[in-house]
DNA sequence: TTGAAAGCGGTACCAT
DNA sequence: ATGGTACCGCTTTCAA
């Protein structure tokens, strides 16, 4: 079977600690010794066995990455980047899906957390106790979530929601709804609260509608909500959201953005596929799979133990066809 | 720190070996002592490490799931079917992202070799010679490829394309592009030949537009070839390819489907969502991501190591608004 | 600079 | 049914 130190040991001539040292600290062995051991590992095709040494050094280069719903289209693009990164440290990703599920989420951060050397938490749906209990065992990244002074990374949610109000008052817009997600998200009650307050200092009026599933179908729903609100601009906790809006309206005959503007969050793929066109709050998401990662890994090697407040991701919107001057 | 096996013997008042037993065949000890280990289990909340059992077993418990790309939406429904599964197996998965990239392709699996139990190599991008070298090291199932007599799951392709030229023949179609994926890529080369065999059967005339990219950009590149060619009708490699198509069609005031009609591959989320809705052939994603876990698993513990015959998975078209009757 | 040996946390064989 | 013990492959003292 594969090659073990063993073999490099006798194949080079030299012991088992040598062969180790020559790979982990080239600058601790005889140059004389080192080629040897190059030679015997380059004959052999010598990988050393990342479980072995993780048995022995307690790190097993591998960390654990937390998603609600792989399927999501918001979550790739972050995946994506923290795989990127961690590629370039040379560490493993071991990625597990929660299926939108709390329990399901804590019975995998448990049965992991033996197999990882710490957890990036994306969007989390596990309780703020439960968050706070996994990071006293082990090293944690939150990512879309803020509990207490834990560390994450997060998008500036009450800025994006401004830069979105502002468009909308710009067209003349006075009187808003807020289709809002699942009552559960953290976000969700981020951005509502940044509607309230930004609205009020606007001197806009709000609605809110919902609270409606995070997806298409809970855009479908909103639409009817929105429509007996008599509102004309829509601002959705999400694309998904957004997107079964636009298609709810055309369906009932409601022009976008004659008869009403809408704008969602994350500019997913799709928003900018659909017509019209989905206005949306860009989120940069490969900078926050990789602040994620870095993140951790100075965790892992001490540095910054506090950590707790990083300045969120600036947001930016980016207007589509979906947005309008007031009818 | 954690509570290893010896914590949890000491305090049970037996041996390491009992508490091994008492977990791995609980029938094999005394139901005295099977209780007062897992009495001390419980207090001490004591989780095996994986770790460790895998380097006396030779097994970690972790698949390796490699894909492409993990931001085409194509691949996270076959992910999440497949991750579903291993849970129910009690197996971690591993999943790494290749960039689209052979050689990134290879590295991965070269250096998670010793990681994991085996790898599940959705799409690959390798070369024959390659995939069949990792498959002499490790157990492999091949999603969504074939290669000589390697385990696979594919998908049924000739008889999807059996499906949507019969669609279009139907609607009166004579004159038909294929506007064609990635030159390297196993299921373009599938569906092309399918393509001309099934086109020439139903004296049907084929005209292959492309190579294009499989992605929006492509499909929009792809739809000025395939106005060149005055055909009627389009069959793209894939849907990100006919959301291209469609959007380059409406640009160029070509109407969909009065002018042209239009079917896709793979029912992407996004096909049922853009109007015109985008006819498209179906695929079974989370049946190909259950199957390859079983069928890994059955390599896995030695049962069906013939294992490569297994019959494609069936495809089904969509019809939606992207087709209609010859102009 | 190098080698011997003691773990790391389990499993499994062999006696008892 | 149970305990003792030799590994699994690697890292890391500790001497030499």
């Amino acid at each position: 079977m594969a090659a073990t130190i063993k073999d490099v040991a006798r194949l080079a001539g030299v012991s088992q600690s040598s062969v180790s040292r020559a790979l982990a600290a080239p600058e601790r062995v005889r140059p004389e010794t080192r080629e040897r051991v190059e030679r015997a590992v380059a004959r052999l095709g010598y990988h050393p066995s990342r479980i072995a040494r993780g048995l022995s050094t307690g790190r097993t280069g591998t960390i654990g990455f937390v998603v609600p719903d792989i399927a999501n289209p918001f979550f790739p693009g972050i995946v994506k980047a923290a795989q990127r990164r961690s590629r370039e440290f040379g560490l493993s990703v071991l990625l597990a899906d929660s299926d939108e599920d709390p329990a399901i989420e804590m019975d995998l951060i448990r049965t992991l957390t033996k197999q990882v050397d710490g957890f990036v938490l994306c969007a989390p749906r596990a309780g703020d106790d439960d968050l706070r209990a996994v990071c006293d065992d082990i090293p944690v990244v939150l990512l879309n979530r803020r509990v207490g002074q834990l560390p994450s990374i997060i998008f500036d949610n009450a800025d994006g929601v401004r830069q979105a109000l502002a468009h909308l008052a710009a067209l003349g817009h006075r009187r808003v709804a807020y289709v809002a997600g699942p009552r559960t998200s953290w976000v969700n009650r981020e951005r509502l609260r940044a509607v309230r307050s930004v609205a009020a200092a606007m001197r806009l009026e709000v609605v809110e509608a919902g609270n409606v599933s995070p997806d298409f179908e809970g855009g479908v729903a909103g639409a009817d909500l929105v429509l007996a609100a008599s509102v004309t601009a829509v601002i959705a906790y999400n694309d998904m959201i957004g997107l079964g809006l636009i298609s709810r309206f055309g369906a009932r005959g409601v022009r976008v953005p004659d008869d009403v503007s809408i704008i969602g969050f994350d500019d997913i793929p799709a928003s900018a596929l659909v017509s019209p066109a989905l206005s949306t709050v860009s989120q940069p998401k490969d900078r926050c799979g990789r602040a994620g990662i870095d993140l951790l890994t100075d965790l892992l090697n001490e540095r910054g133990r506090a950590g707790g407040a990083r300045t969120p991701l600036p947001t930016r919107l980016i207007v589509r066809a979906s947005t309008g001057p007031v009818p």
